[in-house]
DNA sequence: CCCCCCCC
């Protein structure tokens, strides 16, 4: 006694109708996989009297498939649906509420005697679209979430979510579900650069204060909104005029209709917004405000588990949600190139997949933050780097929530109090090898991968570890005079009469120090390097402390030369920072010594067992 | 057309 099937609903889904909760057949799936971000499942669909392939899975809804909720001929109602036209005319179909009524393994044939669904002439030649997944660009889109949260329309408190159920399925409101204004409106999953005539309604989660910026391109100002509907999220820029058309208002949790804005693609590694795309105000667009009620979400994640976090590129944006397992007391350092201090706060998080990372907080988050009673963090568009195997930085435009009132929450919370608070952590890169005391981050690189893999030239430090022979040292210049004072290592002026100024401290002093700068070029079996390094590494390279060598040069050259002589060809353990800097406009690439350690020839050699064991697999 | 987000 299989279900019965709503004949005729897809015909009339394409040609723009909204049949009331559908129940089709799903006769087969396939999964699509988007290079690194979520999967989407594509399904064949029918309802008894045609089949259509224009169906999409919105992301939310993975979990059917996965946990094999939703089968091969099995019987679905379409609680909540949106159909899209994209380029060609193309209708796609985009299931956002489902409920299985019968799985596969119980109804086991096709029911009725479905045919593939031919539309005029728009849609001529793609009937087997199914078999031949890859042709559209909304079919390797990935800008679903994963996880939504609703907006506060009832009395749970601020974070208020109707997903936190088992299966977290969205439920349509009541009225919303398919009413007139939320099927003319296309879904943000389904814009592209492509198509020029759309419309969305979708709700600001973020809107960024107004920036100005002066290059040699130019100068202006801007700001940035996300816009997001039950289907994705996509970030939108306004320029110049469109600040003073658009910035005041546009506010935060409103919803907006907009059109007529410039699509493009997204450069990923600057937007924590989960879709290839990005929108552009231009003078054209369109924007109202939607003063109805709607069922909009109002945040959405797409977490990555801790121990996955190694899959993902280095500077890459990613969710993260965790238990403060650790809350490192306030510091500061000083920022290499704006030279001011900022505070900072180191925390590990934990989650159940047995793995701890740090995350970094700055200024007013570092200030703020408690990890009393370890609570669960949250982080929308937290950035992700790879110093000591994987770490997190959480950025200005990141989104940090306690303790969120969604389901991963409150799971992690019942995880850590029953048994993760007792539990061992790993770490990244425990890979201790050339690390002296407790950091132990080792990010090893060959000299050749260093090139390879162009460390440095993405205008950002990169760290990395090297074992290397000097193979030359650069004696000319290697040392300076420096003010004597604690800190102050600026290069003193000799007065020629015993006294030595400090233009810095603005002050003459009757002795100084001497200080290292000392270049030398480094080898591996790979390639080589030109490095930097500074007082204790260089002291370190050559034997010596600064002040005996300096002395030398000035009493026994001799000596001071076979100082040099004696430190070619002895191997080290290098960290190093590599990063592009520009002098008289033009790049190169500059490396610089952070330390240089003796090698340990034992650590060493299971470091190296331990690389040959993963290249063998 | 921005895209800096800091330290090891």
């Amino acid at each position: 006694m299989a279900a019965k099937l709503s004949n005729g609903s897809i015909e009339a889904i394409i040609q723009g109708g909204s049949p009331d909760k559908p129940v089709l057949q799903v006769i087969s799936f396939k999964k699509i996989s988007a290079g690194g971000s979520a999967d989407r499942y594509r399904l064949l669909l029918s309802d008894g009297e045609l089949t259509y392939s224009h169906a999409m899975l919105a992301t939310q809804l993975n979990n059917y498939m996965e946990d094999g909720l939703i089968d091969n001929l099995c019987v679905i109602q379409v609680e909540r649906y949106l159909c899209n036209t994209i380029q060609n005319d193309r209708r796609i179909m985009i299931l956002l509420d489902v409920n299985v009524l019968q799985p596969g393994s119980q109804v086991g044939v096709r029911i009725g005697n479905p045919q593939q669904y031919k539309a005029g002439s728009t849609d001529g030649g793609q009937v087997n679209g199914h078999e031949n997944t890859n042709n559209s660009n909304h079919m390797q889109t990935d800008t679903t979430p994963q996880q939504i949260i609703k907006p506060q329309n009832n009395s749970n408190g601020p974070m208020s979510t109707n997903n936190n159920k088992p299966g977290y399925s969205i439920k349509g409101g009541g009225a919303a579900t398919a009413s007139p204004s939320t099927t003319r409106v296309h879904s943000i999953a389904s814009l592209t650069p492509y198509q020029n005539r759309w419309r969305i309604r979708a709700r600001i989660t973020q809107k960024s204060s107004v920036k100005t910026w002066s290059n040699s391109r130019g100068e202006g100002k801007l700001f940035s909104v996300n816009f997001l509907d039950e289907s994705g999220e996509i970030r939108a820029t306004g320029f110049n005029d469109a600040v003073d058309k658009f910035y005041d208002m546009l506010e935060v949790n409103k919803v907006y209709y907009v059109s007529r804005a410039t699509l493009k693609t997204a450069n990923k590694q600057y937007s924590s917004v989960n879709n290839d795309y990005e929108m552009t105000f231009n003078p054209d667009t369109n924007i109202e405000i939607c003063e109805e009620e709607t069922d909009l979400p109002t945040m959405t994640f797409d977490f990555v588990q801790i121990s996955d976090l190694e899959k993902h590129q280095p500077n890459s944006m990613i969710d993260i949600i965790g238990v403060v397992s650790k809350c490192g007391d306030i510091g500061s350092v000083v920022g290499r190139q704006s030279q001011k201090e900022i505070t900072k706060r180191d925390i590990t998080l934990v989650d159940q997949s047995g793995v701890g990372v740090n995350l970094t907080l700055w200024g007013n988050d570092a200030q703020q933050f408690s990890g009393d009673g370890n609570p669960v963090i949250a982080v929308k568009g937290a950035r992700l780097s790879d110093y000591g195997g994987r770490s997190l930085s959480v950025l200005a435009s990141s989104q940090m929530i306690m303790n969120p009132d969604i389901r991963e929450s409150h799971f992690l919370r019942g995880w850590y109090d029953r048994e993760g608070q007792c539990m061992n952590f790993d770490k990244f890169a425990s890979d201790g090898a050339g690390s002296s005391g407790a950091g132990g981050a080792t990010n090893w690189k060959t000299f050749s991968q260093v090139k390879s893999e162009n460390l440095g030239q993405s205008g950002k430090a990169d760290f990395f570890t090297s074992k290397a022979t000097i193979v030359y040292l650069k004696k000319e210049n290697c040392m300076y005079q420096a003010c004597p004072t604690d800190q102050c290592n600026k290069k003193v002026v000799d007065q020629g009469n015993g006294l030595y100024r400090c233009e810095k401290c603005n002050k003459e002093f009757p002795n100084f120090k001497w200080r290292m700068i000392l270049s030398t070029n480094l080898a591996d079996f790979s390639d080589n390097q030109w490095a930097t390094c500074f007082q204790e590494s260089a002291e370190m390279l050559l034997g010596e402390k600064a002040d005996v060598i300096g002395n030398l040069r000035e009493q026994d050259e001799t000596k001071f030369d076979s100082l040099f002589q004696n430190a070619l060809f002895k191997s080290f353990i290098f960290k190093l920072r590599a990063k592009v800097e520009t002098y008289n406009e033009e790049n190169r690439l500059k490396t610089v010594c952070l330390s240089a350690t003796p090698v340990d020839w034992v650590q060493y050699g299971e470091h190296l067992v331990k690389e040959i064991n993963q290249l063998v697999g």
